[in-house]
RNA sequence: GGGGCCGUAGUUCAAUUUGGUUAGAAUGCCGGCCUGUCACGCCGGAGGUCGCGGGUUCGAGUCCCGUCGGCCCCGCCA
């Protein structure tokens, strides 16, 4: 519709002129002789009345209901003295109308789009289109079209070339579940939608293109959380002739950029780099949340000869000690501490032992334990000071008291206050290990995915410390949430052997698994390496939501349901026989 | 696969602890009145498979079992 005009652009400036605005009955109030309503659409609410003595215009605002569809033809006038609204940014003025043309009416709603952050979610998600009408809604999803453009923008103008990859690939039995889509011409086989375009960017490396990027869906089959959902979307990049340092330079000018013309926020690079396992041991979690101001303290030697036999016995049996300090928490009472005890069996933790300072002194559930000296050197070594309150771990698995730890911490920040949110802390997390041991499957995985190089000084370890292998892989970590992962690959074909090897991978299988990639890989491949990010994460923190669902416009629920749609949906028997497929089982639901 | 919380008018909640008359309120909805409202106001009205199924009981929204659905977490997510 030409000429026009948008509710949320009018100010008194433009008083007297004539308009069109189209948008939803947000509200109506009807006095009887005279009548209100206010007209939303995407970039505000703006008053309207009838022009004066317009008979036709009041008699049909008392018909307009809720969410109708109206155009409104009229005049821009500044509200008499005294009805002013200073809570509406359009309160200085109001339209007189002289035509009113219903549109669309609209049955009654479930909730009105005002109402709908206090309904349930299962309502807001099968009505979604009336969550989706809300300004904050529409603010996130303005957020998220504005990151696209900033990161389209940054990679064009450093040279990324942005190319589509397949979504119907090839299946990967390795890493997270496969969603497989039955091939009709090819009865028995499957195409499998793309858990990322790994393989396809390396590809696209081995073809020259040097620099590449994508704005992507990945599908992953697996349990869904608040931060997971079964198609996501990936900013997918990756660089020929490169190292980690280039990469993060990248990266960190991505960020920058993406703050401020997103967030109109000023971020500082570089971003601290953290080793994996300085990161486990400082704040017990590979993706830490450096708002939160505390750090673990090892009190392994600080106790070593202790003849408190909870301490001892840990570090006879290889263990560690950790402390964390709890600032103003001196004054825990015996529950609250109880409380906190019965948490950290959850952590996986066997306990906690208090160490309680205030200005008369410390005072510890294990004090006829411990020496005086010992007591005092712990609580200096964790920087305690009066009305603070030390919490100490022992375990026999040094893994365990530090991940358990690492909850604690967490359960600080969130609990005691202490997380900033203006913050914005970024970090590299560097020097993961290359592989994890799986006990269920008994045999090596790789942490990261099988085409990452490992470190070169750490290759002679294969044959007697795979665990201890660390690999050219690096997460970026955004306020506790890991937000990108990345690594340089391998690009040797021998170095590809041995990890496949490791992996227990038979040669046979790996041609058939992999065969495509190796064998470009063969034919002149640049060294070369990438990174992902989790868009839906970094649109989630930076429109300050806690669910990646109100930054998607369709999502899933924890089921993986669509309430919206009701997808998964039972399937035609006929679609099936055309696949050459005949479901088995029960479907559930109602 | 496991743990926790939740499900009552269109919506948000109360009544569930201790089983007992006709399941209440607000808002939304419908009708009437009202000429400067802005969460308009006033008057009246309609609206309930208490998620679903089974059990215990003289009697179940309330107790028990199962199931469906929602959220959070563990496992899982190369």
């Amino acid at each position: 519709m030409k000429n026009r005009t948008y509710c949320g652009e009018i100010d008194i400036s433009s008083s007297g002129e004539s308009v069109v605005l189209c948008g939803w009955i947000h509200r109506v109030r009807d006095l009887g002789g005279l009548s209100f309503f206010l007209l939303r659409d995407h970039t505000g609410i703006i008053q309207v009345t009838p022009a004066p003595d317009d008979e036709t215009v009041q008699n049909l605002i008392g018909k307009l209901r809720h969410e109708d569809v109206v155009k409104v033809t009229g005049t821009i006038r500044k509200r008499p003295d005294g009805n002013v609204n200073p809570k509406m940014s359009t309160g200085e003025i109001e339209i007189a109308a002289i035509e009113i043309e219903i549109l669309s009416a609209a049955k009654v709603p479930p909730f009105l789009p005002e109402e709908a952050e206090r309904v349930q979610e299962d309502l807001r998600l099968k009505h979604r289109v009336l969550h989706l009408r809300t300004e904050k809604m529409q603010r996130n999803f303005r957020l998220r079209h504005q990151l696209y453009q900033s990161v389209r923008r940054y990679f064009d103008e450093n040279g990324f070339c942005e190319i589509e990859t397949p979504f119907l690939v090839k299946p990967t039995p390795e890493g997270a579940r496969d969603f497989l889509v039955p091939s009709r011409l090819h009865p028995t086989k499957t195409y499998a939608l793309p858990q990322s375009p790994q393989i396809y960017k390396q590809l696209l490396m081995v073809a020259g293109f040097d620099r590449y990027f994508q704005i992507v869906k990945c599908f992953r089959d697996e349990d869904l959380r608040a931060d997971r959902q079964p198609e996501f979307t990936q900013i997918d990049a990756e660089l020929s002739f490169t190292d980690e340092e280039e990469i993060q330079e990248i990266v960190e000018g991505l960020m920058v950029r993406i703050y401020k013309e997103v967030k109109n926020i000023e971020i500082d690079a570089p971003f601290p780099r953290i080793t994996y396992s300085e990161a486990i041991s400082l704040y017990g979690s590979d993706k830490p949340d450096l708002r939160i101001p505390l750090k673990i303290t090892d009190l392994t030697e600080t106790f070593r000869g202790s003849d408190f036999r909870v301490f001892s016995s840990a570090i006879e049996a290889g263990g560690a000690i950790r402390g964390l300090n709890l600032p103003g928490c001196g004054g825990y009472s015996r529950k609250k501490r109880d409380e906190l005890i019965h948490l950290s069996k959850s952590w996986g933790l066997g306990g906690l032992v208090y160490f309680m300072s205030s200005d008369e002194g410390i005072s510890s559930s294990a004090a006829k334990f411990l020496s005086e000296a010992e007591m005092a050197a712990a609580v200096e070594k964790c920087d305690i000071k009066p009305g603070d309150m030390l919490a100490v771990a022992a375990d026999a698995s040094i893994e365990k008291v530090a991940l358990g730890m690492g909850q604690l911490r967490s359960w600080a920040g969130k609990n005691l206050n202490l997380i900033s949110e203006v913050e914005n802390r970024l970090c590299w997390i560097t020097d993961f290990p290359m592989f994890e041991y799986n006990d269920e499957i008994g045999r090596y995985q790789a942490a990261h995915h099988p085409f990452t190089l490992p470190v070169e000084e750490d290759l002679d370890k294969y044959e007697n410390e795979p665990g201890r292998i660390r690999s050219k892989a690096y997460d970026l970590v955004l306020n506790g949430h890991e937000i990108a992962g990345g690594s340089i690959r391998i690009h040797d074909r021998e170095i590809q052997r041995k990890v496949f090897e490791l992996l227990g991978f038979k040669e046979e299988e790996t041609r058939e698994r992999f065969g495509f990639l190796l064998e470009a890989l063969e034919y002149g491949t640049p060294p070369h390496g990438g990174i992902a990010f989790g868009l839906d994460r970094m649109a989630m923190i930076m429109a300050g939501v806690d669910s990646i669902r109100e930054v998607i416009a369709f999502p899933k629920t924890t089921a993986a349901l669509s309430l919206m749609d009701g997808s998964p949906a039972v399937t035609d028997e006929k679609q099936w026989l055309e696949l050459g497929l005949k479901p088995i089982g029960k479907a559930k639901g109602n």
